[in-house]
RNA sequence: GGGCGAUUAGCUCAGAGGUAGAGCACUACCUUGACACGGUAGGAGUCACUGGUUCGAUUCCAGUAUCGCCCA
């Protein structure tokens, strides 16, 4: 702290202005800061290196609560380290949202009249790219508008050139090492958005379905008794595509009929009965329709069986000719049209109301078709394995989650973790970077089309020619390959931020070896698996000497909308930002988010600073939030600048002198404590403060050192009694009906010294809290006042109206019973010989001490109650 | 079905093995020299329930209930 500093403008001085204007401080400062560079770190300076690569937000829509949230978040935590003399690098940046932003193109383009297969892949890309400027502009604009302070030189989009070259090497990278395959398996179709997506981009809904019986006649044998089994499907239109029928093994109703076959209705094929673990006898009829091809249990019953699979639906989601005379009609007809014949040919035997799990897509907001196709996955046990094993890591768990407990909740999906399905049947993203030698099958791309993975076309061609290029030749063919037409999941790109974008793959990138692996992420438990799961998969592949992408994740809950009220402060849920920013200030936004934090743990007492470095440290910045504004307002304000007024409007140019030294000390620490949380605020005040240049920021201090000398117990203890012995006057005046204005003869009477002394030394500060005509003191009360208890120790006096005694007697007895209680709680205890034999000594010393205190205090309440009768 | 979290003042939530706090709301009084989007003072809680550990449990443990979220 420069003590040269620490002065505040002469009173009466105009140095600030009467209100606050939030928007033009704000903007003020945010320009000098960026004009200054202020954030932009280079990583050859000198302290300890800490970084954050932000969340980047899609490049759809608008700032909404949840990023303030998040902003508000890192941006106190990168603040707070700078502060603490850390070389600190903050990187911004956006995400290019795949789906989302192909998905508001096309509604575009439909509403003009056009579709993008008409417009090709080009104009298509270069109309994305004018959104994404303009749309990206919006949001990073309204980043830098809450006054982050990141680094915006060094700003990425997960689409540009830099990151598309670190998608490349990494799909090569993990493709070299077996991590990546291609392969026809059941994936999540969203018909949608006409593109397979994973796993995690599924959701099930429960919905109001129906459940259908239907009787699918046996093959008939000599003797039989029955002619048909009844089936119970919630989806009859897949029994197009229906191999099997299936009982579990253990049915007494069924086990005869394994074996046997069924002549499959309306489409006439001959399936078999086959019987398979995983039926449910208790559901339904016991029987179950087996489709392979649309469904993922059927899927790996007919894997057991070697079952084929027959898909009777296209990729729009309409039936395919497979569906025979249903072909054409979309998959919701085509539900009630089998229904209907079904049931024309008498084997519909019943429908039952029933509520079941459908999967949505979660872009699409349609349910998502399990269809059999063709795509690229990322091997993922043996990431997640390699992940697994790193929170057990003997110098502690890589990541280290705060809370801990979702370290549990990211375990466990690392365990019997799914295959990631990473390609895209869409245009806005990265090209997956496979060639086909589309000349080894007849020009086209079927399922056995060889194919090359490669850094660039020229690589491509070069190793196709390689692999193929004789046999093609020797076959009278010109080899021709093509890239694959698809493009990759929007996460995989996302999932290499913390090292792409500090210049991953280059080797010599001086940035990625400074700050890599970045020192804290902070995100919502949402995408834990989307894209903290992801990031550690793919760094563990692609940069394993290097450890977790990141030391900590701290995760933070979600700001509530709609339904589950959080802001019912402001009343109405989905509140904007921008308009709370327009209105009260990014700094105030800030601070009341950052309040609402919730942080875990332990508490320890120790002065402002220290503690509240400690908060900040451990990232719960809740409290060091409530911490500062009971220091701002109660301790500084309430407390600190009441006492000290006499003196600074005083005669005593050395008390006044002093009293502005400490009041200025004070406040610039408050200022740079409170930096973190308000930026804008304490920089402009700090700068009114401590007279700074405008080429100084506050943001580049250091924060404040506890200064051991300064403590002194006895002083502070004389102080707390001033303090509540004003209160205890107010009190009584305020039960008495004595009003504030009405100055009277007060007392304050303490039989110790000390006590004494301070109301000496005190007095015309005193005299001014409680408005006193005459304030005196001495050891005994005055006659004729009426008294308040401060402590066993000191009472105040004054004289009140006749009619306030009652008043007083019942606040006395109020106050007597109270204490009772206490002696008789503490009493109990202590006659306990088991609290006297087991409980620590101090505890016992300080109980005892608690009992005096309190019977001393019983005393003069009952002394005081006698007097009034 | 499995897992996680929550249950504390009218509301939103802190908290901690030694007998409970804040903000808002409420009540009374007050435009006093930083502040009326303010101040001073006050009322308000069986800390969900049942057991256990302990000298002592609202706090730790187990179970129950209700609510929420995640995974299947």
């Amino acid at each position: 702290m420069p003590e040269a500093a620490s002065s505040l403008p002469a009173p009466g001085t105009d140095a600030l202005p009467k209100t606050y204007d939030p928007a033009g401080t704000e903007a003020r400062w945010q320009a000098a800061w960026e004009q200054a560079g202020a954030f932009h770190p280079d990583p050859n300076a000198p302290g300890e290196p800490f970084s954050v690569v932000i969340p980047p937000p899609n490049v759809t829509g608008s700032l909404h609560m949840g990023h303030a949230f998040n902003t508000a978040l890192i941006d106190t935590v990168v603040r707070f380290q700078r502060l603490q003399g850390k070389n600190v690098l903050c990187l911004p940046g956006t995400d290019h949202a795949s789906i989302a932003v192909q998905t508001i193109l096309e509604k575009q383009l439909k509403a003009e009249g056009t579709s993008k297969n008409h417009l090709g892949r080009d104009a298509f890309f270069e109309r994305a790219w004018a959104w994404k400027a303009e749309s990206g502009g919006t949001i990073v604009g309204q980043l830098r508008r809450l006054g982050y302070s990141v680094d915006w030189r060094r700003e990425r989009f997960t689409l540009d050139p830099g990151l598309n070259k670190a998608v490349v090497e990494a799909f090569v990278k993990l493709h070299e090492q077996g991590l990546i395959y291609r392969g026809e398996y059941l994936v999540n179709w969203c018909p949608a958005s006409g593109s397979a997506v994973s796993d995690l981009e599924v959701e099930m809904k429960e919905v109001d379905g129906s459940l259908w019986y239907l009787r699918y006649p046996l093959t008939p044998v000599e003797g039989d008794s029955i002619d048909h089994l009844v089936v119970a499907t919630t989806r009859p239109e897949t029994m197009l595509g229906d191999t099997a029928v299936a009982v579990n093994p253990a049915d007494p109703r069924y086990a005869h009929l394994v074996g046997r076959s069924i002549e499959l209705p309306l489409v006439g094929r001959r399936i078999p009965i086959v019987a398979d673990e995983h039926v449910d006898p208790a559901f339904g009829t016991g029987c179950v329709k087996v489709t392979p091809a649309h469904d993922p249990n059927d899927f790996a019953i007919g894997q057991r069986h070697g079952l084929p699979q027959i898909t009777v639906m296209a990729k729009d989601g309409t039936m395919n000719e497979a569906a025979g005379r249903f072909g054409g009609l979309d998959r919701f007809e085509a539900r009630q049209a089998v229904v209907a014949a079904m049931e024309a040919e008498g084997l519909l035997l019943k429908v039952e109301p029933h509520r079941h799990s459908v999967p949505y897509s979660d872009r699409g907001k349609v349910p998502v078709e399990p269809l059999l196709s063709t795509q690229w996955f990322v091997r993922a046990e043996p990431l997640a394995a390699r992940c697994r094993t790193a929170l057990d890591h003997p110098a502690g768990p890589e990541p280290r989650f705060v809370p801990e407990r979702w370290s549990k909740v990211y375990r466990d999906w690392l365990t019997d973790i799914r295959d990631w399905c990473i390609s895209r049947q869409l245009w806005w993203g990265h090209r997956i970077p496979a060639w086909f030698v589309v000349s080894e099958t007849g020009g086209v791309i079927t399922e056995a089309t060889p194919y090359v993975v490669a850094r660039n076309e020229a690589e491509a061609l070069a190793q196709a020619e390689a692999q193929f290029g004789a046999a093609s030749r020797s076959a009278g063919r010109e080899l021709v390959i093509e890239q694959d037409p698809d493009i990759l999941d929007t996460w995989f790109s996302s999932g290499l931020w913390p090292f792409s974008t500090l210049g991953w793959p280059d080797p010599e990138a001086a940035d990625l070896a400074t700050w890599y692996p970045t020192s804290v992420l902070v995100t919502g438990f949402d995408i834990i698996f989307f894209w903290v799961a992801r990031m550690t998969m793919l760094a563990g592949a692609l940069l394993p000497e290097a450890g977790a992408p990141f030391g900590d994740v701290y995760i933070h809950g979600l700001v509530r909308d709609e339904n589950n009220r959080k802001m019912s402060k402001s009343a109405g849920n989905g509140i904007d930002p921008l308009l709370l920013i327009e209105r009260y200030g990014a700094d105030a936004l800030r601070f009341a988010l950052v309040r609402e934090v919730a942080g875990a743990g332990q508490d320890i007492r120790l002065d402002y600073d220290r503690k509240c470095a400690e908060l900040y440290g451990s990232y719960r910045l809740g409290e060091a939030a409530k911490l500062l504004y009971e220091f701002a307002w109660n301790d500084l304000c309430d407390q600190y600048i009441e006492w000290a007024k006499p003196r600074l409007f005083g005669d005593d140019g050395v008390s006044r002198t002093a009293a502005r030294r400490v009041l200025g000390h004070s406040l610039e620490a408050l200022l740079v404590m409170l930096h973190p949380l308000m930026p804008h605020l304490s920089e402009d005040l700090w700068h009114a403060v401590t007279g700074a240049e405008a080429t100084e920021f506050l943001a580049l201090q250091r924060w404040p050192q506890p200064e051991p000398a300064w403590l002194d117990p006895s002083h502070e203890s004389a102080f707390q009694f001033g303090i509540d012995a004003v209160r205890a006057i107010r009190n009584l005046r305020a039960l008495s009906g004595v009003k504030p204005s009405e100055k009277l003869p007060i007392g304050i009477h303490t039989p110790t010294t000390a006590r004494q002394d301070f109301v000496i030394a005190n007095q015309e500060k005193i005299t001014r809290l409680v408005g006193a005509s005459d304030l005196h003191w001495e050891a005994e009360p005055t006659a004729g006042q009426q008294l308040g208890i401060v402590d066993s120790d000191a009472q105040v006096g004054l004289t009140v109206p006749q009619q306030s005694l009652d008043a007083l007697k019942e606040r006395l007895q109020k106050d007597l019973a109270k204490v009772e209680k206490e002696i008789a709680g503490l009493q109990g205890r202590l006659a306990n010989p088991n609290f006297a034999g087991k409980a620590p000594p101090e505890v016992v010393a300080e109980c005892q001490a608690n009992l005096a205190e309190a019977q001393a205090q019983a005393e003069l309440l009952r002394g005081r109650l006698g007097e009034l009768g």
